[in-house]
DNA sequence: TTGAAAGCGCTAACAT
DNA sequence: ATGTTAGCGCTTTCAA
């Protein structure tokens, strides 16, 4: 174990000025920092972490929990994130310490790494609209950034989010303006703010359209191919009048549930039934795989990542709240899944 | 942030006694041990671990990073492992550190880890018959233990197992005791430690089995339900005199995919096929669930994480090597997916 | 049984 | 541009 000191013995030169010069300070002369750095490498000098932190007062660690309540099977989705955010942060010089809750408690792996001053930070996945882990990170006052966001409007933290109200209602926008008149939307939770949002979004499209007789329904679920398919169903079984002509699905996997569902009613998308679903690309689902391919609003989970890290890092840099509370766009890809609603002629222009 | 310090001023005591009362060293009086417990809990004292790592040169970290290869969607059975980890090592105050390899660089995060001497040591998982990980850190002498083994005879690392050699003839010598003969087992990929195994005690329990006409053919490939199924499929598509009876099955997601060729081939489990798999208990896949029943041998992957954890502990207490590597047997369990072959009168008994 | 003092390896005022 | 000094909070000889 090579340290500091060594090298500032065998350099005749004070501990301080080898730091200053391996990290960088401007003051060190040209001459001095290369002769540093070379020995430095010479000798495989690796600085001690724990060292610098104890001296700085940061563990340049980021905690991350597995969310709460994922009892039967894990979203593979948080996965997805946790590896994305991992190679981030490794650039960034950070590690990412794991813990997963033992049931009942969610936030006792918190404060856990609180007490221990283990971590500089969290981040924090699968907010709820209301969410303990945030208010308890909010009271110690613990820096943190948050993958989505709570029901508050002004959110006193920092976050990354996209804009699920453009979501909800560019998809449902399109629909209309295709004809469709009768839409149902298969949304996530209803205790989650992408959910809240997505369904204002469905709402105010629906709104926006005018005293035109297009109605919606909304359904809340845990996100699944058998809940998909389930409502789905039920929605194609109802008699003709009431029967949806497109969906809005929040998630691909549901899509994939209400494909089936429209393949057993021996119907056909999109010439009898259109759908327009979020694709957030989970690793394991491919949109564009679809048959037919499917028309989405995409913003691929692991685009969050780098964001995330960055903004906690900012965080710890002590920036300003209000540059580290970012929307996104999704965009809105137009495929093979959506198209006019079967009751109206094609060739008939709509009224946005 | 209170410090041994301050507990020390206010008790008019040195810092020394105060750690040593704090540690549970036996020299100090029960005394002060009591009155310094007492003010430390009373004035919420949490010793920093930075501190204490320094000064004691262990970090309290261990190593977990993503096995290599997981390109298209990951092992669930990873995660599974990963938080049953994460539990036991809280346990013994040990917190997770978890790195994503960038693509190509399966290594480069255990480097890294070992250079910022981040952690103490490192649990790996999904090894390879020949494995780089572990050579690497064999070569730079950092303590780790694996979750299963690689190729070596006599391994000279600490590792969990299960006894895959009696995985594969267990659950062959059943069927060939209820009279099958012609049995296909899909194992899982070939350059692991456990289908290799595996494999072996297949082949000993069809050679034990003696002159008699039983005959046994091995797959190999990625456990995935596609797998089994289309393996399955061309297996039950043989002409009869070749058509295996019964199938072997390394994981529970292979089992399905068995299952639903031999429901498409228009055959009954068990009357016309029987079927033995290994399960694991998947978090997502219940053996139990299955219709019929699995007929399995049984071990949990997340029974391996407390001896993994403790396994790990042991090795950085410095107990001798051969306490720490560790074969379990894994459990077999009869139920509905095993019957006498069909062309075998079912009342007749067997030599085994 | 307790205290004093040194040190883990590094950083950061404050001097020079 | 470089050196000196003092810590960060804890453990651990050594001495009393």
């Amino acid at each position: 174990m090579v340290t500091i000191k060594q090298i500032s013995e065998k350099l005749r030169l004070s501990p301080a000025t080898v730091s200053r010069a391996l990290n960088g300070y401007p003051e060190v002369s040209a001459k001095t920092r290369i002769l540093v750095e070379e020995t430095a490498r010479n000798l495989n000098y690796r600085p001690n972490q724990l060292a610098k932190k104890l001296a700085t007062g940061r563990s340049g660690m980021i905690g991350l929990v597995l969310p709460p309540s994922n009892d039967k099977g894990f979203d593979p989705t948080f996965f997805d994130v946790m590896t994305g955010l991992s190679r981030r942060l490794t650039e960034l010089d950070l590690d990412l310490v794991f813990h997963a809750p033992v049931f009942g408690d969610d936030i006792e792996p918190f404060r856990r790494l609180v007490g221990k001053q283990a971590v500089d930070g969290f981040i924090v996945t699968n907010p709820r609209l209301s969410d303990a882990r945030i208010d308890f990170l909010l009271e110690e006052d613990i820096p943190f950034v948050v993958h989505g966001r709570n029901a508050s409007e002004q959110p006193g933290f920092a976050y990354f989010d996209i804009d699920n109200f453009r979501v909800g209602y560019d998809a449902t926008k399109l629909l209309l303006d295709l004809g469709h008149r009768k839409i149902c939307f298969l949304n996530g939770p209803d205790d989650v703010h992408f959910s809240f949002e997505r369904k204002r979004g469905f709402e105010k499209a629906l709104a926006d359209h005018g005293s035109d007789a297009a109605s919606g329904a909304v359904r809340h679920g845990r996100m699944s191919e058998s809940y998909g398919y389930r409502e789905a169903l039920a929605a194609l079984s109802l008699p003709p009048a009431q029967r949806p002509t497109a969906f809005v699905s929040s998630s691909t996997i549901i899509a994939a549930g209400i494909l089936r569902a429209v393949r057993d009613k021996g119907l056909r998308v999109p010439d009898d039934v259109s759908i327009v679903s979020h694709d957030d690309a989970p690793p394991q689902l491919d949109a564009m795989g679809f048959d037919p391919a499917l028309t989405v609003t995409y913003s691929p989970l692991r685009d969050a990542c780098g964001p995330l890290a960055d903004i906690l890092q900012g965080l710890l840099n002590g920036e300003n709240l209000d540059k580290l509370q970012i929307t996104e766009e999704a965009e809105l890809i137009v495929r093979q899944s959506t198209g006019p609603s079967p009751s109206v002629d094609q060739s008939k222009g709509q009224t946005a």
